[in-house]
RNA sequence: GGGAUCUUAGCUCAGCUGGGAGAGCAUCUGCCUUACAAGCAGAGGGUCAUAGGUUCGAGCCCUAUAGGUCCCACCA
């Protein structure tokens, strides 16, 4: 490794081979170990059948940011990692390959097509793997995990029989959303409702009358959005309560095609107000008749193929495709004189969330998973605090779910998937659900049982993740230590498909929940914010941008300036922004470095081990001055990150580098490392690799490359590499009583300010007089004096007051001028923007207003005898601190008030 | 229909328990200065959607209104 950096921050000669170097180093693979608190998150395990997208970079970089900041604060951090079988996009995915080739999984066969998707996932799988660590992702790799893996397929079958035995695991004929695309029931949390222009046709059916025949004169009219639907009607519904059609219950209409009388019955379901206020019911085809046919037992007739083409059902309609039959029932109703007209129509259609057809609800066998129970503890959980969601607003979501939970249908007509483990018996169809399949029916001995040939929604295995990839249902070492794990990050997007079904199998299945604290990202758009979608073909990759500005900048990018849970926008320049911030980190990296070799050479060397207290007597104001912003932002960084508060904590960061670290503070004290004073080089040199480091640290869970890289060079360059191999396990900075420095930093403020002003007079010459700048100097009695109207003279009369000279400053001041800022010859406030002193006297007026209402409050409550006795003693001293410090603010603004108005 | 959320600079957004209105980009003015032009020093630009309320004090809390986005449920 050079001892010197690179001229250029160029990424691309980092990245990779500091991944080499962590891999090898085996810096992200945790064991058990007592001695060590385990922290743990379990990555959302994304689909083979993926590539890598922004949302993935946005979710694997916090995980990677949360994990590595943890790992550095001494925590056995674990990082677990794997993929997703995903049954039915895979399934469509080779699918569609198949139909490419020709063929098709039936010709195929089961067994065939099964070890095509292996192929897949083989040649497939391993590809978003590489991709994430592109990105630097810390994952433990040794322990990459497959929802489909045998120890995944081991935890499936024991949730599947343990439920089965308990009752929460029914097979059960109930109406269901089926996709005739993907060829499978869906679940309802699969279902995208979608708004589409469509039609309500307004149909009449001729009523029965009495002696049986078909009246030509009396009709009832009702409306539809699926008139095909009609040839499964087995009812017509009014609500009770209307009075228009009271007489018509318990009559018959005639359904033409289908040639079928069918009653009018009466249900509060039934609205009267909408439309003519007349429902056809058609229970095997729609969730609400489904229910009204139970309570009327009327029949239910399927009238449609899996294909969603009509079946025998329909008459003479049979084989045709839904839409097809849609058109010509109208047609041929409209000829019949019973369409009474067509109205346009928007409304929400359900959609398969895969493939985006239009899903047909249809009464089908499945297997359900019971919810009302199994969803309690789930509830509670959030209820009660045991699992946080941030941010917090995402529990009403969580809620509206819970609160109206419907039972889950897990069967999937899929082959790529966990087989379901029931068998039934060929002679006598007892159902047997067992770990193994059954050698003999348990109910007439015969040995010819078939598996069920359904597989198991993929969220059924996620549901399971937290655990499963722990071990479980062995009850391992790992699954003892690193169970329950610590936070889990995620979009919004899937609370449903997956946050609450790992909740309720956690606790369930563990009899604990599977996480503390639920983290939520937004979706990541377009600079227009639109959806990145391969339709739309708006998608940014992120491997294009990690390949032109480097992970680093991705990833910061990614992170700054969002809230968590919201959505955010991609823009280009943002990422050259966060890329240009690495690249100042790295000049200033190299400027110091340049330095301590320099010294070095020149005989003098910092001991860059040593301790605060060690160079106690040699830091200059400067250096105290920086320590202790270094100090507080470690403080405020630990504390955002902790709260997860990560885009906070990463401004700070930025804040802190770019503008104290690198504007001020590198600017400061460049004359004292051109001088000659030894000691006074040495606390700069030793403050500078102080500050340079904790910062690295700080910034390293953002961008773990260039800190990295740098770290490492630094250590090397002041012969500490040994003791300090890599930043990613270095220690992560701690808030030290020893570094505060209040007051010396409360003074370097003002002296920026002051600093500020000189400049803002400086380019400000040729602005007209009456903007020239009034300057006060307040001195360290308070004593204001008004210097001079004129810039030159001011700095004049600074540079009398100096005693050290500094050199070659780059504020365009004269160089005197400033030594007497830097070394608080005077403490100054610089007015230079003032133009009269009525606006000053506005300010003042307004903090002590503000001033005298914090000593009110303080007042109240230290008088309040409930806050007195009940807080803590720190909150009394911290009020007690605060009451004292405003009312010595009051005083000096007071007095500064009064100077003025003289 | 229910719910969530947003409305802050020209654009995109931060602003965490109420006290300074901020960042990046864009615009304008000076600077190739021995870490960095992927940079430095400045400037302009905001009734924090509107109207009320609570408070010594509101971008932040409460109420209402308008507009946008999203989720859930669904009227056939």
């Amino acid at each position: 490794m050079a001892k010197e950096l690179a001229k250029n921050y160029d990424p691309k000669q980092i990245e990779d081979r500091l991944y080499s170097k962590w891999l090898e180093k085996k810096y992200f693979h945790a064991e058990p170990d007592s001695k060590k608190k385990p922290f743990t998150i379990v990555i959302p395990p994304p689909n083979i059948t993926g590539q890598l997208h922004m949302g993935h970079a946005l979710d694997n970089t916090m995980q990677d940011i949360i994990i590595r900041f943890k790992r550095m604060q001494g925590f056995n951090a674990l990082w677990q990692p794997g993929t997703d079988h995903a049954s039915i996009a895979t399934e469509a995915k080779i699918v569609e390959t198949l139909k490419k080739e020709g063929t098709s999984k039936e010709e195929l066969g089961r067994e065939e097509f099964l070890r095509r998707a292996w192929d897949w996932k083989k040649e497939y799988g391993g590809r978003i793997v590489s991709q994430l660590k592109k990105l630097g992702s810390s994952c433990d790799w040794d322990r990459e995990r497959f929802t489909m893996d045998e120890g995944c397929n081991r935890a499936v079958t024991e949730v599947f029989t343990k439920l089965y035995d308990k009752g929460w695991i029914y097979k059960g004929s109930r109406i269901v959303n089926w996709c005739p695309v993907c060829d499978t029931s869906i679940s309802d949390a699969e279902v995208e409702y979608e708004e589409q222009a469509g039609h309500f046709w307004h149909i009449k059916y001729p009523f029965v009358e009495t002696d049986g025949s078909i009246s030509k004169t009396r009709f009832l009219e009702f409306a539809t959005t699926r008139p095909e639907t009609m040839l499964g009607d087995t009812a017509i519904a009014v609500n009770p309560d209307d009075e228009r059609y009271t007489d018509l219950v318990g009559g018959f209409v005639w359904i033409p095609f289908v040639e079928r009388k069918i009653p009018v019955i009466a249900d509060s379901y039934v609205e009267k107000d909408f439309g003519t206020g007349v429902v056809k019911i058609t229970p095997a085809h729609d969730p609400n008749d489904f229910e009204v046919g139970k309570r009327h037992n009327l029949p239910e007739i399927n009238i449609l193929n899996d294909d969603a083409t009509i079946n025998e059902n329909g008459g003479k309609f049979c084989g045709m495709d839904r839409y097809e039959a849609r058109k010509q029932i109208v047609k041929e109703l409209d000829e019949m004189g019973l369409l009474v007209r067509i109205e346009d129509y928007s409304h929400n259609v359900g959609t398969c969330y895969r493939c985006h057809s239009t899903v047909e609800p249809m009464i089908k066998k499945q297997w359900f998973v019971k919810m009302d129970e199994m969803i309690k503890p789930a509830v509670d959980a959030v209820k009660n605090g045991d699992i946080r969601l941030v941010p917090d607003r995402m529990e009403k979501t969580y809620f509206n779910w819970t609160d109206n939970i419907r039972d889950w249908c897990i069967s999937r007509q899929l082959w790529w998937g966990h087989r379901i483990p029931a068998y039934y018996c060929d002679e006598c169809g007892e159902i047997v659900v067992a770990k193994k399949a059954p050698e003999k029916c348990p109910k007439c001995g015969c040995t010819h049982l078939t598996q069920d040939p359904d597989t198991l929604d993929t969220w059924f295995s996620s549901a399971l993740w937290p655990f499963s990839t722990l071990g479980w249902p062995e009850m391992t070492e790992d699954l003892k230590y690193f169970y329950p794990t610590d936070v889990l990050v995620t979009g919004y997007d899937i609370i449903f498909f997956w946050v609450i079904r790992m909740i309720f199998s956690g606790y369930e299945q563990m009899g604990e929940k599977p996480f503390n604290t639920v983290l939520f990202h937004g979706l990541v758009r377009d600079s227009e914010g639109r959806k990145m979608s391969k339709s739309l073909g708006n998608g940014i990759d992120p491997l294009e941008i990690i390949d032109k500005y480097g992970a680093d900048a991705l990833r910061f990018m990614l992170i700054i300036g969002n809230a968590p849970g919201n959505d955010m926008r991609f823009y280009m320049e943002r990422v050259e922004a966060a890329r240009n911030f690495a690249n100042k980190v790295w000049n200033a990296s190299r400027f110091i470095m340049m330095n301590i070799d320099q010294t070095a050479a020149a005989g003098i060397k910092a001991d860059y081990d040593a301790t605060a207290a060690d160079m106690a007597d040699r830091l200059k104001d400067a250096d105290k001055w920086i320590l202790s912003k270094m100090n507080s932002l470690t403080r405020e960084v630990t504390e955002f990150m902790e709260k997860y508060e990560l885009g906070i904590a990463a401004q700070k960061v930025y804040d802190f580098i770019w503008e104290e670290f690198c504007d001020w503070y590198i600017e400061m004290v460049k004359p004292r490392l051109y001088g000659t004073d030894a000691d006074s080089k040495v606390a700069a040199l030793w403050t500078l690799s102080h500050v340079l480091v904790d910062s690295l640290k700080l910034l390293h869970p953002y961008m773990p490359f260039v800190t990295e890289e740098i770290f490492c060079n630094l250590m090397e360059a002041q012969g500490r590499l040994e003791k300090n191999e890599s930043i990613m396990i270095s220690k992560w900075p701690v808030f030290s009583e020893e570094f505060v420095f209040t007051d010396t930093e409360d003074a370097v403020e003002l002296i920026k300010d002051a600093v500020k002003g000189i400049r803002n007079v400086r380019t400000g010459m040729n602005v007209p007089p009456s903007r020239k700048a009034k300057v006060f100097v307040v001195t360290e009695n308070a004593r204001v004096k008004e210097i001079f109207e004129n810039s030159g003279e001011f700095l004049a009369t600074l540079a009398s007051a100096s005693s050290v000279t500094l050199q070659n400053d780059r504020t365009g001041i004269d160089d005197d001028a400033v030594s007497a800022v830097v070394h608080g010859a005077v403490i100054y406030m610089p007015f230079a923007d003032l133009v009269d002193i009525d606006k000053e006297i506005e300010r003042l007026e307004k903090e002590q207003k503000r001033l005298e209402g914090e000593i009110k409050r303080s007042n109240g409550m230290l008088s309040n005898p409930g806050f007195v006795s009940k807080a803590p003693e720190a909150k009394l001293a911290e009020e007690r601190e605060k009451l004292a410090k405003y009312t010595d603010m009051l005083k000096t603004v007071t007095e500064r008030l009064e100077h003025f108005k003289k």
